[in-house]
DNA sequence: ATGCCCATCGCATAAATATGCGTTTGAAGT
DNA sequence: ACTTCAAACGCATATTTATGCGATGGGCAT
């Protein structure tokens, strides 16, 4: 038996997904709620599996009751509910840790698999929703261009974006603040920067690490 | 039809997959060859609908393979096949572009679905990739505290970020250099650093703004 | 109304950075 | 043998930053 938490606002909601798991016979709803406020305690009092939160809920939003519980549990599996696809929401909720993100339209047998995949370790989505996880992903690469960074230029532009002075980069690399100067005159070059704090934007930007 | 093209460098997995597919009658497999080096040119000449890309080829690796079909191409739908799922092969395939990652010990009905979602614009990928996904995305926010920076910080640190000096942001913001000095003296106390580059570097790194 | 914080500005100065013009050495390639 | 290039170093100097110690005015809250 999945013991399994849920928050929505909807009444109507929660009775449709508690009829749907008890029917099914693999799962024992230990809690049932209108709002995640409490749901740290919530998680305390009921040790849950798996929690089904509801992304749009008053006061307290599901995105903001994935951040409360994940600061406290890392564990527990929590699966995000929503009517629409086309959110920001998606990014944060995973962001905070939410372990799937499943549309309430849903047919009733996804949603039962979803919350099996999710105890067993998987990462239950929408085709929709895993659509647009893989573009956040792709839309992050800037084609990497390649700048021609030797080596050593790339220590010194690491230690830069460590925060260093040309002082500690000369001191941390073991080489003379004159032979960092050079490197850094060069990096500038091949970045087409001319400050410190430009390079380092561009290398953490860019990624050239 | 579906139709497909295909790159392993496995002659027998390559046929294993054409009976699996031609069985199927959903599917038309257009090529079918041992390497990705010209995928390119296979891609004007036979306009397949979705590409299954082996990620561990001799020479020219499947992500590579990627790369090069997504500098030419962007509609084109790519499946990744591996036997492995532990791997970083997984990251780089999804930021060139991939739009789908099957195991290939996959059961043949899952192969078959991940080729139809694919095409009708999901994102297939087998649980446990799904599962490393969402947490590389978990991983890439680390707990963004709150420095309680002011509007006007934020807006003076944004342009430090965009690469600009003193005069600049005084000039883009319309204020006085000794303002942005006195601006930059506050973001430096609250972010606890002492040095425009790493004031920078903090912002993006725990993307403050 | 009295304080507190934000935003604005000023002046001064030590320290760090940016950049120009050089040199030497050694490894890699032709 | 010759060229090319990364890497190391030096010196000089104009500019930029970092930071100390100020000030004024406007909201907002108690």
């Amino acid at each position: 038996m999945i013991k399994v938490l849920l928050y929505d606002d909807s009444n109507q909601f929660r009775e449709a997904i508690a009829l749907l798991l008890d029917g099914s016979g693999d799962f024992e709803i230990v809690g049932s709620f209108n709002n995640c406020e409490t749901a740290t305690t919530d998680i305390s009092m009921l040790h849950p599996d798996v929690i089904l939160m509801d992304i749009d809920m008053p006061n307290t939003t599901g995105i903001e009751g994935v951040r409360m519980i994940r600061q406290k549990n890392d564990s527990i599996k929590i699966i995000m509910l929503t009517v629409f696809d086309n959110n920001k929401n998606i990014y944060d909720a995973i962001r905070f840790g939410a372990n799937g993100y499943v549309l309430k339209k849903s047919a009733p047998a996804a949603i039962i698999n979803a919350i099996k995949d999710v105890f067993e370790g998987g990462a239950p989505m929408n085709s929709s929703i895993a659509t647009q996880v893989l573009q956040m992903f792709a839309g992050m690469s800037p084609a990497t261009q390649n700048y021609g960074l030797s080596e050593k230029e790339k220590e010194v532009l690491q230690s830069l974006v460590d925060g260093n002075s040309y002082k500690m980069v000369a001191a941390s690399l073991k080489i003379s603040i004159d032979t960092v100067r050079t490197h850094i005159r060069n990096i500038y070059e091949k970045l087409q920067v001319n400050s410190k704090s430009a390079a380092v934007a561009k290398a953490l930007k860019d990624r050239i690490l």
